[in-house]
DNA sequence: TCTTGATTTGACCATCTGGTCAAACTCACG
DNA sequence: CGTGAGTTTGACCAGATGGTCAAATCAAGA
């Protein structure tokens, strides 16, 4: 690996090639299912070209879940205890559907490590996500004590929102398999729209 | 592998570990993430052992979704078209719910199939897994049709049903994470009733 | 152009993994 | 008990996999 200067024009290409490459393969396997010879092919490297960026197999895994969190966690975070309750929430569900839709892949790279237990993530989940989501469910808590909405289990709406959108993404197979030609996001959207105005609805 | 004769006892009761061993594993780390020497070991018997029951890793995997795929779909199939409507949709979303509470390992399992492209259901999905669930829309329509219940996709209807009781098993770590001490299906329960009710009240 | 650090690679290695096989052992039943 | 079918295993194999390394190649600034 090279010092650790400011990273020249190559260095940020090839990095950039390997962690949209290793994207693609941990999404779609998993991390012990990918393999770094696929990453490397992925990226138009040798494998020992990828390893003179990456020093492991772990890093990239690392390097990409964490450069993902902040995009991943982007929508919760931009909800606005200002704002107009409904309107706020509402778009919060928007934007998270929307991201189902057009990052699947880092829907199902998350969904991947959840599901097999966060074994590299666990850290986050307790600390940064935890408080983020406990700060988030405060404010929630504050609009329906001044009535704005109905009153709910804050952690458990949010976690229904994430369920509800990340379903679309995580499990584009099996729904797709159901729907057949339709676009499942043309159902979706409206559907958890009119879900969520019924179910906030003080 | 023996003789096609009724199996004996040692059989029964060593494919039996196999496939509880085989349920831990799979649904722990997907099917690559998964050795045979691991779920040899947890069945306790020698790799060799576990291969003179069952030709090989696949063969293991695919008896054990094919297996499991009734007991998975079996609240689904007991929605009666000819009970009552919300308290026939309610009871099944009870049925899930308690599903994902007590065979987690079995939810785990899906979804690590399902988010990793379902290669090896692709085929139950789109045949036997469509087709009930599109009788079953026809059912929830009919009910739509008469005003027993709100008018909703019905297809997007179900998913949302998959989606937040299986949110629940397949995504447990960061519940608890972010839960805590607190069980989640403590509040599960009465947020998603509530939910349903809500939503589905013509 | 020349030099030096950055980049790339072929060859290689240890370990893991799914799977095989012949030999050994165990069990049920006549 | 004896025997044949059913069961178990140690030793083994080929291919995959993560990772290393020295040598070769390339690129950019003096």
């Amino acid at each position: 690996m090279p010092k650790d200067r400011a990273p020249t024009r190559i260095q940020k290409k090839n990095r950039a090639a390997i962690l949209e490459a290793a994207l693609n393969v941990f999404s779609a396997h998993g991390f012990r299912g990918a393999t770094v010879d696929q990453i490397a092919a992925e990226a138009g490297l040798s494998k020992p070209n990828l390893l003179y960026y990456f020093p492991s197999k772990e890093a990239i895994h690392t390097a990409l879940l964490s450069g993902l969190l902040d995009t991943w966690l982007a929508p919760l975070h931009d909800l606005d205890e200002n704002g107009e309750p409904m309107e706020e929430i509402l778009s919060y569900i928007k934007r998270k559907l929307q991201m189902s839709r057009e990052l699947p892949r880092e829907s199902r790279l998350f969904a991947n490590e959840l599901v097999q237990g966060a074994p590299r993530i666990h850290d986050a989940l307790s600390n940064d996500l935890k408080a983020l989501v406990d700060q988030k469910a405060a404010v929630l808590t504050h609009w329906m004590d001044q009535g704005k909405i109905a009153r709910l289990h804050p952690h458990h709406l949010i976690f229904s929102i994430w369920a509800l959108t990340q379903h679309y993404a995580d499990f584009d197979v099996q729904v797709r398999a159901i729907l057949g030609d339709e676009d499942p996001f043309d159902g979706a959207a409206p559907f958890i729209d009119t879900l969520y105005r019924k179910l906030l609805a003080p």
